[in-house]
DNA sequence: TAGCACATGTAATATGTTACATGATTGA
DNA sequence: TCAATCATGTAACATATTACATGTGCTA
């Protein structure tokens, strides 16, 4: 039930239309946080309706329903907040095939590597650049925007640290001959 | 259907049983790649063996099972690694919860990244023990290892960055008084 | 002989993805 | 007027969780 608290969270921010929210999952919180469809988000803010948890504050062309928070919604949120989470259940594809990697050639498991590593610089790249962009308030965006700095420049000194522990694998076993990579 | 190439994966570490599975998903997996509960697994277990991709190498008492991959399981597992991911579909609940904190009262906001910065440490805790006990091979799990303490460490240094947040804004506008918890 | 860890299975329910569907508004 | 973006909705399908269900082997 974490796709109505992140709904939640994102209209105590401001209030919303379904569309605006489904790119604020796309920009902000998809890539660490949770990811969710249009298809998923517009059912639940009805049933968040439904249940009074938020309700339509304005509308405008093409059918557009802006939503808020109500107070029910917010005090439900600030609850869920304080909360102690019981259990993860973390999904995280990338990290996933990191994890599978001795699966693969040693020539081959530094390709990927290298790639995940070139993905974090191009990542702390973009996000260097979005911090410090409004600081005029703290918002959830800023927060989200530093955690993923750090983040991704974790990501790049992991795949350096795994790139030395592959080689040096390598070349503990060097009467296995070059490498053959399956590609 | 990233949950039959964790399965994999597994697999080519050395065969198991899908209880031995179940419990390397809750040790090793479940924190920051991918979670899954033994309801979920023994079923795909199955799929896959009917699919050729795994296969019965053993049995014991209590009708265990030992599984391997097959060679077809194998090509599978490394296209996959070596295929670029499309989209990420990250889920991770109590980073999404970091996020939504400025819906709190900083007072609790401070509370619950307090209580997040005192669980990075613990983990650093646990993992700085566990790296470096079995270090004859390159096997996933010190892979996974040394991510999990590159990632509460980091964890922890952002919620100190986010705490020291916090209190810039408090300071920026004292004139509200001292902060009402909600709790 | 009781309690715990081992070991597997499945049905009902909830959640999430993909694909299909419709139409308005804006800017080039 | 054409393409892109805005804006919403839903049905079919796939995936995941929760709860229920059964029994074995070990050890204190």
């Amino acid at each position: 039930m974490s796709l109505r608290h992140a709904l939640l969270g994102l209209l105590a921010d401001h209030p919303a239309s379904g569309y605006e929210l489904t790119r604020t999952f796309e920009a902000s919180l998809a890539q660490h946080a949770w990811h969710a469809r249009h298809s998923q988000i517009y059912p639940e803010l009805g049933k968040l309706a439904d249940e009074g948890l938020v309700t339509v504050v304005g509308s405008g062309s093409r059918n557009r329903r802006t939503y808020d928070l109500t107070e029910d919604g917010r005090a439900e949120l600030q609850r869920w907040l304080l909360s102690v989470p019981d259990s993860a259940g973390v999904r995280n594809e990338s990290v996933l095939r990191m994890f599978l990697l001795p699966a693969l050639p040693p020539d081959d498991a530094r390709t990927v590597l290298e790639r995940f590593a070139a993905e974090g610089r191009e990542k702390v790249e973009v996000l260097s650049g979005i911090r410090g962009l409004d600081e005029s308030s703290l918002a959830f965006g800023q927060l989200a925007a530093e955690f993923g700095l750090r983040y991704f420049r974790m990501q790049v000194e992991w795949a350096h640290w795994a790139i030395e522990q592959f080689d040096a694998a390598g070349e503990q076993a060097p009467d296995r001959g070059p490498q053959q990579s399956t590609v």
